[in-house]
Parts: structure tokens; C-alpha cells; sequence
DNA sequence: CAGCTGTGACTGGTCTGACCAGTGGACTAG
DNA sequence: CTAGTCCACTGGTCAGACCAGTCACAGCTG
């Protein structure tokens, strides 16, 4: 077996492909900057010395990735769009659909990133961010009286509180995708079950126990109760030979 | 302040985002699957009503996703893929790029997910699984006599097998995005490195301790151990100041 | 002078129709 | 039955056109 030259397979490189390389180079670099405009595109049309078609394939390929909006009529151009994580929350929503993720998958990720989270929380966070999350709790007493959507809401914005505080926007991105996927593969059993007060009630006494052990400090502990509890939640749901890997999850 | 419906913004929908949702609903409803053709462009153009403009741009959009794949020529028109964790690793990269996400927010990331992984396996993982985790030690440990790529790819096969039993797919992708992420970010620093056998052989003594802990069933112990590693050998390329939350993900 | 209004030069969204270089299956010659 | 040729058709790109919408500004109104 002789030893040559390592060729790699070559594809053809489409020209409205190179166009977006370029901007996404120039925003790399920085030289293009959110909140910057793009000239229009018949301008980019003679820059790049292309076809509006493939100028325009280009903006929606960038578009579709979340680094440009395009609005009709708008005279300044497409306008670079600050870097937001919905481009990666997409594709972890299309990940959630289509790879055919069960829900013992999805409550055990939740069960960690969740876990982990509360756990830098409750080591890191100063008497005001506890103030916060308290305050949160709070609100998801309130909203127990209003509707499962409110309780639902108030409980999205706790779990916020903490992932902001454990300074992490990757967990904040991934608890949030995916307590979205969970919810709309359960929460109409919630919603509509006769105990949902009920429910909302034991979620709330969850969270207070969680606060607590965040009050006292005790990172391990809050990591335990709150994987403990989201257990408790959600392992009814879980067929009994999947429930193995959550309980395996739960500290000793 | 009368309380009237409730009305939205409403922003113009433009025809090929349409189409894209068409054809992601179709893939989400198991109506078109992985390895299935779309028909041709001149075909969609028909079926959609529209031209083959608006038809390309939704074209470029699912082929940007990774949801299709065009090729020139092919009669059988454009290809479903399957899914793969490409489009969500380019996410990623593009966000790191542009400090959107830090370093400490990756390797914290890898820590909770890597731990937790290991926790899960030493719990749940038979005699043959434990055998195939130090089969690929074993790898390791041969990869150091080659080189640094050889090492990485070695290191990579552990923590799949770690992911694969702890029977949680989303664990095994987010793992395996992120590890690469990370690496793109600093693997030539430590391929470079004066030291880069030393770092080789530290890297594999940190396995073979997590290893232990695991064919000791002490899945508290091996998570631990393992964030201990991953900290002590990436911390270095992360600031201080961010190093703070790191160390909280360390049990006490 | 301030404020409103109408206008027109732009924008992006879509369409039509055309050409080209490739692909791959069918068809033919051996 | 195989090997080679060929052609219908593919996607990639281009040029030019029309439309509805937006925005800046000139000009009118008070």
C-alpha cells in the first residue's frame, strides 16, 4: 500500500455560499458589527459581481442563521442582528423533534442542567440575586390562583433567575429549550388534570425547599432536592424501565 | 385603560419561510424521512405555486440546517438528510466566536454533562460496558505514542461510550458539540505545547481514575472526580475572575 | 415658525425565462 | 451480458421586470 499525498474529497463551492462566508469573516474580524446595516442588494449585487438570485440566496441563508434581518422598503439595508442564541435554540428544538428523543431523555438532561445550575447558584449568589429568586417564588404563589399558563410562566422565569446567576448562557439556553420540549409533550396532561391545583401546589413546596437549601448555601443539597423533585414531577410520565437512568441521576 | 383582545404584532410571512415550514412539518409528522428525495426544483415549483426563486431561497434556507442536501444533476432531486449535530455544532462555533459564549461557559458546560454522564454510567453500566470503557483506555494510552490527534480521537471514543450508557442521546450530542467546540478553541495550544506528552499523560491518568470509580460503582465519587480533572486540566486557558464558577460545579 | 402631508426614490419579495455544466439512467454497439 | 455513448433533466446562475411597502424630505398648512 503506497503511502501518497492525502487528497480530500473536493465538493464545488456554490458562489452564494462564498458570499456568506465573507460576511460571517467580516463580523469574526469585526468589521461588521451588530447594529451595523448591509448595503441593499443590488448594492451587494455589483460588490460581489453576482446575480440578485444569488445575493439573495446568500441574505436568506444568513437570515435563516440569525446573523441578519431583511425588512421590505427598510432604505438603510439588511441590518446585522446582535448574536442571540435563537439560532442554536432552533436546532435544538429541531433536534428534540425529530431525533425522536424520548421523554425520560429530555426530563434526565433537565434533571442535570437544572441540578448544575442551582447548585453554582447556590454557592455563587449574593443576598440580592436571592432576593430575585425569591421574589420569583412569589410570584409563582400568586399565579397558582390565575391558570396553569401563568403558574407555568412564573416557573419559567424562576428557573431563568437561577441559570442567569450561575453565569452560564449555554445552561440558560439549554434548560430553556428543552423545559419547552417537555412542556408541550406533557403540559396538556397537567393543564387538564383534575389535581392540576394540586400539582401547582407540590411544584411550589418543591421550589421552596430548593430556595431554602439555596438560602443555607448548600450547593449539594439544593442539587439533590431539586433533582429529587423534578423526579417526583415528572417520573409518572416515564415508563417504569426508563425511570432507572433518572433514578440513577438522584444523589445516594 | 379598557381591557380590548388581545392583538400581536403581525409581520409580513414571506412565501419560501412557508414553504420551509411545509417541509419541516412534513418531516416532524414522519411524512418525509431521512434518505427520502424532494422532487425537483421545477417539480416544487408546481406543487408550491410559486417560482423557482422563492423555491431555491427555502432550498438554501433547509440546506443551511442541514435538513436537505442539493446536488447538480442528481435526477432523484435533493436529499433528506438525517440528522446530525452539525448545524448545531456551527451554532455553537459561531457563538463562541464571537464571546458571545466564553470558554469557562463551554468547559463548565462540558463539566456538568461529562459528570453527570460518568455518574449515570458507573451506576447503570454492565460488566461488558465496563469492559469497553477501558478497552478504550486502553486506545488512549496508544494514542499518546502517535500524536495529538491520534490522542483526541481516542479521548473522544471514552466519553461516547461514557454518553452511550448513560442511555441519554441529547447528553451524548451536547457532549460531543461542545468537546469539539472547546478543542477548536484551544486544541492548538496544548497540540503545540512544549509539555503536550506531559498534558497527554496527565489527561489519561484523570481517566484511569475515573475509571475506577466507576468499576467501583461510586457514581457520586467518579462525577466528582471527573469535574475535578476537566477543571484541573482546562482551567488554565480560563480567566480567573470566570473561574469562580467553575469551582462551584466541584463537590466540596 | 412648527407640524402635518404628499410624494417619489428607494427597498426587499416575487416572478419569468433563459443558459450552462454537470449527472445518471437508458439505450446501443460490441 | 457488458461497455460505451448519449440525452433528458438536474441544480446553479444570470438578467430583467413588476409590485407593495418604507422612509426621507420637500412643500404645504396652521
Amino acid at each position: 500500500m503506497t503511502k501518497g499525498p492525502q487528497f480530500q474529497p473536493v465538493q464545488p463551492v456554490r458562489a452564494y455560499q462564498r458570499i456568506v462566508e465573507q460576511v460571517e469573516d467580516a463580523l469574526a474580524r469585526g468589521d461588521l458589527a451588530p447594529g451595523q446595516r448591509l448595503p441593499s442588494e443590488r448594492e451587494l449585487v455589483a460588490q460581489f459581481a453576482v446575480s440578485r438570485s444569488t445575493v439573495r440566496e446568500a441574505l436568506r441563508v444568513l437570515e435563516s442563521n440569525g446573523v441578519v434581518r431583511s425588512r421590505p422598503g427598510d432604505p438603510n439595508g439588511p441590518e446585522i442582528l446582535p448574536f442571540s442564541q435563537s439560532a442554536l435554540r432552533k436546532q435544538m428544538v429541531r433536534l428534540a423533534r425529530v431525533d425522536e428523543l424520548t421523554l425520560a431523555e429530555l426530563i434526565g438532561f433537565r434533571m442535570i442542567m437544572d441540578g448544575a445550575a442551582i447548585q453554582v447558584t447556590s454557592r455563587l449568589r449574593t443576598p440580592e440575586q436571592l432576593a430575585d429568586i425569591e421574589e420569583t417564588l412569589v410570584a409563582m404563589r400568586a399565579a397558582i390562583d390565575v391558570d396553569f399558563a401563568a403558574f407555568s410562566e412564573a416557573d419559567l422565569a424562576f428557573h431563568d433567575v437561577i441559570a442567569q446567576v450561575s453565569r452560564n448562557s449555554l445552561i440558560q439556553t439549554c434548560n430553556e429549550v428543552v423545559r419547552g420540549v417537555v412542556l408541550s409533550l406533557i403540559s396538556d396532561k397537567i393543564a387538564h388534570a383534575s389535581n392540576s391545583r394540586a400539582l401547582m401546589l407540590e411544584s411550589l413546596q418543591h421550589h421552596a425547599e430548593v430556595v431554602e437549601a439555596i438560602r443555607a448555601g448548600d450547593g449539594h443539597a439544593a442539587a439533590r432536592i431539586a433533582r429529587q423533585n423534578m423526579y417526583d414531577y415528572y417520573a409518572g410520565y416515564v415508563p417504569e424501565p426508563e425511570r432507572e437512568t433518572l433514578r440513577a441521576l438522584i444523589e445516594d
